[in-house]
DNA sequence: TGAATTTGACCCTT
DNA sequence: AAGGGTCAAATTCA
């Protein structure tokens, strides 16, 4: 699985929203060729264009190259006779993947092998690996519950390293029921099996349960793993109310996409798009 | 009784 | 030295 940088991520749906901006384009151009929409469409399109270009051009300038994930799996399940291994971090930057979620629930079986307080968290941070790691299966996950809103449902940032390389992954495929997002991926494109669930037994965290459904987004649906490292997925009862706004058109399968990349720039990207927008601009 | 979870300690990285 | 990730013995659960 290739390491999603933000940048990259954006660039990815930016080609796809200019894709789609095109095609919307064509369509309105078919439809009405009078149509005043169709410079909306257009200024969508330039749009699209500068943050791409704007991208393009901070990533030839060198930007920070991730880290990659150093699993030495051979030296992390070495008997207890062998020297104690070298315990390799697996920070932020070595994450694969990092989700927002009102479930800890992705389909996979996991397994708890620690817990810690961390600073300046309210909630413990929760470390999981594969329960087939036995297989030889590498993935982990740490997950973090983010806020603890009386208001809102709990919230969970769930951080994924390695790759799921076991039988147990692609069984969770074959079972994945309709509601499951596909997102392409072997690695986390399966969802919620049943079975699966009720292995899952609660953690401690604050004597809570596990969802029995998980909550992802229906605009990340066609988007690989690969191409969305760092997305944000709704709580599951706010997916509820998405999941009515069924794209049916590709006018409205666009504005779905800018809107998923408009919490995606909010949330994840740490930089100013206005400024990026004006830079590009006058360049 | 076996499997899963909990939790304190150990160890690595910064 | 502090913070964070993992180990492994103890505990819990089905």
């Amino acid at each position: 699985m290739a390491l999603a940088t933000p940048d990259a991520v954006v660039l990815e749906l930016m080609t796809m929203g200019q894709e789609s901006a095109a095609y919307l384009a064509d369509l309105l151009r078919a439809a009405s060729p009078s149509s005043p929409h169709q410079e909306l469409a257009a200024e969508i399109l330039r749009c699209c264009h500068r943050v791409i270009a704007a991208l393009t051009a901070n990533s030839a300038a060198g930007g920070k190259k991730r880290k990659a994930v150093e699993h030495d799996s051979a030296a992390a399940w070495s008997p207890p006779s062998t020297p104690p291994r070298k315990r390799t971090r697996v920070g932020a930057e070595a994450a694969l993947g990092v989700m927002r979620s009102g479930t800890m629930e992705d389909g996979f079986i996991w397994r708890k092998y620690g817990q810690k307080e961390i600073n300046g968290r309210k909630h413990p941070r929760l470390y999981y690996r594969c329960a087939y790691s036995h297989q030889g299966c590498t993935a982990t996950r740490r997950v973090q519950r983010t806020h603890d809103d009386a208001h809102q449902p709990a919230a969970y940032e769930i951080a994924y390293y390695g790759e799921h390389n076991c039988r147990g992954a692609a069984a969770c495929q074959q079972n994945a029921p309709p509601t499951v997002i596909d997102f392409g991926s072997n690695a986390w494109g399966c969802g919620t099996a049943p079975a699966a669930s009720e292995q899952l037994r609660s953690s401690s965290l604050d004597g809570e349960t596990m969802s029995s459904q998980g909550g992802w987004s229906p605009a990340s649906a066609s988007a690989s793993a690969s191409e969305v490292g760092f997305f944000e997925a709704e709580t599951t009862h706010e997916w509820h109310d998405m999941a009515g706004v069924t794209p049916s058109d590709p006018a409205t399968e666009f504005l779905d996409g800018c809107f998923d990349l408009e919490s995606l720039i909010n949330d994840v990207v740490p930089f100013d798009l206005d400024a990026l927008l004006n830079a590009s601009s006058v360049a």
